[in-house]
Parts: C-alpha cells; structure tokens; sequence
DNA sequence: TCGTGTGAACCGATTCACAGCC
DNA sequence: GGCTGTGAATCGGTTCACACGA
C-alpha cells in the first residue's frame, strides 16, 4: 500500500469496479482479467491495474484476479468492509425517500437518526426511526456511532444542518442539499444532485445535433 | 462559442455554477465576480473564466457578471433553457421516489411515462402517471415527446431497458440501476449511484485518521 | 505464453500572468 | 482601477510499452 496522494478519480472508479465485480460475482464468474473487467467498465485495461496499485497487488501474473478476493480487497481499501453510523438532518420529501432507502444499509452505510428542526416533524416515526430535534444531534453521536451525516435540508438551511453536523465532530458529510456548505477543510463532503445528471446528458443530446 | 472539445468537468462544474448562482439570487446578488463565485464554488477564479469562455463572453470587464443574466447564458449553454420529455423505466421503489421527487419537474425534466414489465404493476398509478408495459414505450415515444429515458430497474434488468430506450430512439439515458449498461456509442449515458459518494466520504475519512 | 505491475511518455485540464476593455 | 478573457506554463492523470512472474 503505497501513501502517495490517490486520485480522486480512483475512488469514483473503484465504486465502478465494485458494482461491475459483483455483477460478475452474480453471473458465476470467478477470475476477471484486467482487459475483461475494463471493457465492462468501459475504460482502460492500464487504467485498473494503476488504480489497483495504488493499494497492493491483488492479481495473479497470467492469470487475473479472483472475482470474489478483488471485491473483498477494494472494499477493505476504501474502508467500506464495515457498517458506518449516518445521521440525516431535514426530513422533508427527499429525506423521507433516503430514509426508506434500503440500498443504503445493505451497502453498509446504516442511518440511526434522523434530525428536523421543524417542531411538527419532531416526534414523527419514519421508516422506524423518531424525527428529533436537530439541537439533539451532538447528545446522540457517541451514543449512536454517528460517523457520516446526511443533510437533506431546503437549500437555505444546509449551511445551518452542516454546522450541527461539524459541531457534533462528525467527519464526513454526504450533501444533498442544493447549495454549497463551508466547512473546516478536515472535514470531506460529497455533493449529490441529480439532476446535474440530467444537465449533463442534456447538453450532450443537444450538441449531438 | 468555440465549437472546441468542452471537458466532461466543466459541464458538472456549469451545474454547480447555476446552483450556486441561484442562491446569490435568492440573497439579491446582482452581480459578481469569478473570484466570490469561485469561493463560493470552492474552484479557482481563472476555472470559472475559462469555463465560461468555451460558450461565450458573459462578463463585463472592471465589473464581473449579472448573476441573473449569467444564469440564463449558462442554461443556455448547457441545452436546459427548455422543457425535456422524460420516460421512467422500472417502478419499483427508487422509481417511485423519483416520480414523486418534483425537482425534476422545477428543473425543466418532466417525466411523461412510467414503464415496468411486471403485470401486478401496470394499470397502477404513481404520482399521476399510469405504469405502462415496457413494451409500449416506442409507441409513445412520438406522442409525449419522450426524449430523455430514465432506468430505476434491478441491476439485472437494466440492460434490457436500455435497450427498450434505444430502440424508442431515445438519445440519452440516465442509469439510477446498479448495472452498466451497453449502448450505441451516439447514446450518451450518465449514471447515478449515491452510494458511490458514501464510498468516496468512507474512503476520506478512513484515511484521515 | 499470458496477464499483471510499473516507469516513461503523453495528453488534457488547471492555474498563472498579463493584455484588453469597461 | 478593476476584472474579464486568454495564450503560456504547469500540473496531474491516463495511456503506452515492456519487464516480471505464474
């Protein structure tokens, strides 16, 4: 395991491999050679092994990798072979469906709070979970294993949700908000929008005229 | 415009301008220039310049930009000044989230038809629209003006969508599945996995430690 | 022989620095 | 004077090509 500075990219695509080894996983295939994989990832076979070599070497020389081994090994190198502890602050549309999201926990990523300021919401049980003042966030954390929070707020609350999530020494943030937070630079956060998704191939569609 | 290769990157980062923008506006901004944007954005100033620069000259020099004018220039660019029929394949619940979550809609992404091959699921209505067999979707495709396909099924049913999609003549598709999917390469595809950001925050805070 | 692992070459995107314009 | 627009320089990531090991 080398400590150089990983690419961002790498992480993005070792998701990727994840999702495709263990489709490969699903079909009974049990060694996939860098070339194999690439083509189902539709990138380049160099591509993997760099990205690979970034945390050891997990091939077999003429060979390939072990299907089940690789998946296991990628996910010990992301660190996403344990079950992490997520807290969601803003239980409106949205929130409610992440909540209900089973894909989630069964990806090892289990929300065990959920946070609202609004007092109506506050009491209300969703998907088997007690909407609690968002105030009462840091008094749950140790208690909860609270690692990772979620804001699915109104754009004009995120800034607040993400300032309870900080105060409350979480160091990861997923934001699905649709605004940008500041934070402490220690602290990583993910941006999630959909719909730059739908921006993004509708610009393609529209210049492929 | 320069009719130059745009990267992939500046079309996200055009989405998290008109995000970031927009919030500017609701704050009564009126104008701004690419140094507090880009601190906003958490880019470099010189980014955002160059970005803008591959569709046109939005800015006023010794000023900077009218947030307002700004935000229309860059839908504009981006092909989102306008309304896009949209088609949803597989109901199960990711896609009912997703026909329920109106942002869409607000963006300008109006999902039209509702698909699924299940029978117990056809004939149901789910936020107003119809679940309609799978097989019925090049029929429609004319009549609601269907252009962007959108695929919530399991992994395992995701290239059978796809390919549902592209016989329709649908050009882009965007993949909410845990399957990639083989298109015609003039198709362009984005895909959408929120757990791939958990990763990536999993990953950070691993290693921070 | 076949396919991984990796230094070297390449390519593209980001940043710099300043000319150009309000 | 101030900020945009842009060629030039830089930086980092991707691809190549081959040595190495099963």
């Amino acid at each position: 395991m080398k400590t150089q500075n990983i690419p961002k990219a790498t992480i993005k695509r070792l998701a990727v491999y994840i999702q495709v080894l263990t489709g490969l996983k699903r079909d009974g295939v049990e060694v996939v050679s860098s070339e194999k994989l690439a083509r189902a990832c539709s990138v380049n076979p160099s591509q993997i092994r760099k990205d690979l070599a970034y945390f050891g070497e997990f091939g077999v020389r003429g060979v390939g990798y072990y299907v089940h081994e690789l998946i296991a090994s990628i996910k010990h190198s992301l660190g996403v072979d344990r079950v992490w502890g997520c807290a969601l602050v803003g239980v409106g549309n949205l929130g409610r469906a992440l909540l209900r999201h089973k894909e989630f926990a069964l990806r090892g990523f289990s929300i065990r709070a959920a946070f609202d300021c609004d007092p109506y919401k506050i009491g209300e049980i969703v998907s088997g979970l007690e909407v609690v003042c968002t105030r009462q966030l840091k008094s749950r954390v140790d208690e909860l294993g609270l690692e990772i929070g979620i804001i699915s707020t109104p754009p004009e609350r995120a800034q607040r949700a993400a300032n309870y999530l900080v105060e409350g020494g979480l160091k990861g943030i997923v934001n699905f908000a649709q605004a940008r937070i500041q934070v402490p630079k220690e602290i990583t956060v993910e941006y999630v929008d959909f719909t730059h998704h739908f921006y993004s191939v509708a610009f393609n569609v529209s210049s492929s005229d």
